[in-house]
DNA sequence: TGTACATCAGTGAACGCGCGTTCACTGATGTAC
DNA sequence: TGTACATCAGTGAACGCGCGTTCACTGATGTAC
């Protein structure tokens, strides 16, 4: 068996048009934080592995060439995804707490915000922490990190709302994280084939976490 | 640009050499299992769009020609491979709470050894249901069909475990096989970066999902 | 403030590689009679 | 029970495709003087 590759005119490339022209440096990092928004929401939705850079820039806009004048890797571009999903969502989440008045009245409606169907079926991939482990668990230090940082960010979130004695709040943060990431992450794993059992699981698991709380 | 690509001899294959010869239907069949075994191993470890037939394949022992003999597409060992584990650990899981005297003290060992850190440092990937649950997610119907009745099955042995009137059986359950997952995901997902934080989740999830349970 | 030149975001083709799947081929086993 | 023939698990090359990454090239912007 033998192959013979003859390759005419390798060295011919494109010539960009007169139109085409250098960007400002403002216009240069608005482009590079739209890349990274599209990514999160993309990464959050079908995982990191299944999304190709290609299309990322596509659907950001551009041909995919010029990735690599924003980013190192898709690596690179991982780690900034994920940590400005965190930065986002744990923003959110402060804000939804503190505009709740009783403490652990608050908590309840962030669970049940946490636990409902439309985060998860929304289709920007909602909570990283949910979306993100896995592919965490799969990849190495440098991802890991920054999934890491968001990790305490939320928990610290909860243990300062949960309150009680120092060590008690953060054991039961601890408990409070796992469920709510569990429980949804189930329910997303058995929803296309048994929505009653998935629902089943986003309400049960609410119950669950919510005793005790309420009121 | 234009590319000439001359292919001689196209129709070239190998013979198999004179010791070549059908298998028995039984060794058939045990091939086929061995080849599912290697399978729920090497996905639960790194999940199944990151393990390629081929791979499967080699590590089992075979080239990856013979794959499709046994299987109608990757999906379809996929599933088979879930069903599989889900068996293997609900079986285990069965046999380690039967052979516990007190009900609620069978399952303070079943919670302390489903959060240990041999479990999350498993090199064969652990549970399943920690193991396919964003898989499945991103999967489609066939996948989380068998993820289904898997978490059922979990679910099922939890409540008859756990006794009181069946509804808030049912309820516990959730919330436990939820915490369970949630927290061995979250300590996979940041042991390589902060060991620490990775076992701390195990430790505290073990403490807080065995309230009220122990002795 | 004006000028000369380096920088760099974007383009689209290409590279090298690995993926899931298909293929022609073999010959002992399985089976229909 | 004996015989003729179809079946089928395995092999390794190949197909077609998509991936991450690299490349030569452009010319207005940025910057050093």
């Amino acid at each position: 068996m033998m192959t013979i590759i003859i390759d005419v005119n390798r060295s011919f490339y494109f010539q960009p048009g007169a139109d085409q022209l250098r960007l400002t440096d403002e216009q240069a990092s608005d482009n590079r934080r739209l890349v990274v928004e599209t990514a999160s929401r993309m990464f959050r939705l079908h995982g990191i592995e299944n999304i190709s850079v290609a299309s990322i820039m596509k659907e950001s806009g551009f041909t995919h060439g010029g990735f690599y004048n924003h980013f190192k890797s898709k690596e690179d571009l991982a780690t900034k995804a994920i940590s400005t999903s965190f930065e986002r969502a744990t923003n959110d989440l402060s804000e939804k707490l503190s505009s709740g008045r009783n403490s652990q009245k608050g908590l309840t409606f962030v669970i049940a915000d946490y636990l409902s169907s439309s985060h998860r079926d929304t289709n920007s991939g909602g909570c990283p922490a949910s979306a993100f482990p896995v592919d965490a668990s799969r990849n190495g230090k440098d991802i890991q990190t920054t999934f890491s940082k968001g990790i305490e960010e939320y928990l610290n979130i909860f243990a300062d709302q949960i309150g009680e004695s120092e060590h008690d709040a953060r054991q039961e943060a601890i408990g409070l994280l796992s469920g709510l990431v569990g429980a949804l992450i189930l329910s997303r794993a058995v929803k296309k084939s048994n929505e009653k059992l998935s629902n089943e699981l986003l309400g049960s698991a609410r119950k669950h976490f919510c005793k005790g709380r309420l009121r």
